[in-house]
DNA sequence: AATGAATGAGGTTTCATTCAT
DNA sequence: CATGAATGAAACCTCATTCAT
């Protein structure tokens, strides 16, 4: 058992190690600057073993964007189910783990970045395609828990419902997610005028929590 | 003279037959998936006549992004000096050009992204890498406009006043910017639910709008 | 005993299993489009294995084809030794061996070529090549074989006598083997005609056998 | 004018450099046996050269199949077309050309055959497969041209007609091309017996014409 | 100015074979 | 015995770039 054991372990092991590195230099130069040869240079195994691992530097690449998106997942399933459950409570926390995850892991963003960008052929049911339903499949529940929260929002009154909870989700998903997207510029901008990024972002935050609360409680309630 | 002029002539529209036909490969395929043999056989030239009027893949590219940027500013400098000319006409106007310019130039969009990806290395002062300091002075110069416009509506009384101007035009850049970003997610939500998307636009744009008017006009004024 | 026996058999399982998988293989794509990978798979044993008990992918290929030579001569010997025993019979039934062997095993028969089509190296003495000089024996034999029918047949009056009969044996083997090609656009040219291929040979073994036959009886006797 | 004529030449001249180098290796080992880098140092030049003449390993293959079947075809129609133009005159011619094909032209012998193993996928309608329609359009017209002197002979009645003209072309054509395959062992049988080659064909051929002719000729026609 | 042939490094991928366990 | 991970050479092919003409 033990010995069967240790195989699966060090089979595993092995795994990460490759995922990693060619995680570090997808990170650092994106997919097409990467080429197999650094991959297994910087795994210190041979080429051959890499595509033992891996079928393609594709699939390589895909698996390594579905952990992104999966951490990110579980960042925000974990952030929505623990601590202020009110409405506003729920919402500041996704954005939180929004923000965080920008900070913490900004190589995966750029790779999720990269995956939609159109460079890949996504759609053909080609086959061992699994991690790329899969990268949907997270993809589009993330937008279905924005929507949740914000239905509910409405509904409770605490949100604005002059739009409809669809039509809200998709505007504060751009807004959201637009932090991500650190232009760099923008980081320029900020050290230039000596602006800390936290307290920017801590204001951006604000405001996007000032959109979507009712702004006109006394309107009367829209039906769409 | 003349005739130096015409070689002159035609040697601008040599260049241009190769920018427009770059352009159009770059737009549909980025930049990695365009091959130099493809824009010369787009170009209806050879290879090598490719090479003599432009250094490099980067620099044909560089151009190209420059040339996006650059529209992109003229279409804000036109837009600004011309009609309504109250702090927030101003702003309209600017928000206004950045959806024309999204929607009518997703290509140049997309390459702008793409030169601000990382992917180059932009900034070694190798060489004549005069293109990418003037795309980072229209970058530059365009963040500044819209200090501009927020700094003097905020002196007006017609912006909100407790956030600092450039604080402020950040943000708003940011959201701005994130309108142009049309995710490919947003883009199926949105036909999933039958939205139209320049009514969801214009449900954007007044939110931003919204967050740049005074909301507490009351309160009284900060200092930063 | 009975363990060593076991393991004795289960040996020799084993071994048969991995010729029989590989056979499959070899057959359908011939030896260059087979992989070792694949034949470990079709085996449902390691690639390990089957180096344990075939020292190369060549080695494995030989024993196939020996296999199928075996064969054949195998339904040579039995054809001929059984049935009508007349010089015209002897070389009927050789002939409907032929026809027999390339129908139901077409599969050795395109190893078989492969293995002759001097795409290996077979003369080094290099080492272990015991196959190969079995299949060069088996060949050998059954050209012997045919001659000695045509001898007889020679020496009885019932075959033409104007050649010799290791010439009259090469001529006839050359007619017989070449039944076996099936030529694709021969298998066109059938189907387009509307032509049955049964009919077709059974027309091709009788002018075969005229060819063998004496033409001329009253022709003087030659000498060669 | 000269000096297009020039490059025009020399690009000629490159083209049937990497053909005959190709050619001489393909000759040797087969297709699967050579490689692209074996071509590109045999021609002394680069292998990028190989790619910019011949778009792949197999269209170059294609090529040289193509070659040979030309040369086969253009040998046939010169054979056919001088001399003896009786019936069994061209028969003749046409045998005679078959081995001289086979004899002069080993290397493209082999190379036709590989080609029509079933080891390329020849009936996609892919595109610029060009030589391979050609190729099979040659074949086609040599069974065609095999055809139209039979139907002759039989309509002259100086060919049997107990078998319909194609039947009877199919198996001339059968018979004829089995002299081309020289397979090996006969060649060591030959030598083996002191037997000359020449002599063995003349012998076979003399024989496959006597299958020609009509053996009976009192019999009354057929009909079919 | 313009051409396009030539280059060769580098890309992804395959595969027979070895070897520690 | 059996495994299957690891190897690395070699395969095919691409492509930015150079250069003689």
């Amino acid at each position: 058992m033990t010995i069967a054991d240790r195989k699966e372990r060090e089979r595993e092991e092995r795994r990460m190690q490759i995922i990693s590195s060619a995680e570090s230099l997808f990170f650092q130069n994106g997919y097409d600057q990467v080429s197999m040869d650094q991959i297994a240079r910087n795994a210190e195994l041979s080429k051959g073993t890499i595509f033992f691992y891996f079928k393609n530097k594709e699939a390589l690449f895909f698996i390594i964007v579905l952990q992104g998106i999966r951490l990110f997942h579980q960042m925000v399933i974990e952030a929505i189910n623990s601590g202020d459950m009110s409405d506003i409570g729920r919402f500041r926390s996704l954005s939180t783990v929004v923000v965080r995850f920008s900070r913490e892991y900004p190589g995966y963003l750029s790779l999720i970045r990269q995956f939609k960008s159109g460079r890949f052929t996504i759609y053909n049911s080609d086959s061992e395609k699994d991690e790329v339903t899969e990268i949907i499949w997270y993809t589009d529940e993330m937008t279905r828990i924005l929507e949740e929260i914000i239905r509910k929002g409405i509904q409770n009154g605490s949100f604005r419902s002059d739009l409809s909870p669809v039509e809200l989700a998709i505007i504060i998903k751009i807004m959201l997610y637009s932090i991500m997207d650190k232009h760099p510029e923008i980081q320029w901008t900020l050290t230039e005028h000596g602006i800390k990024e936290d307290v920017l972002i801590n204001h951006y935050l604000e405001l996007v929590e000032s959109v979507i609360c009712s702004p006109y409680p006394n309107k009367e309630k829209q039906v769409y």
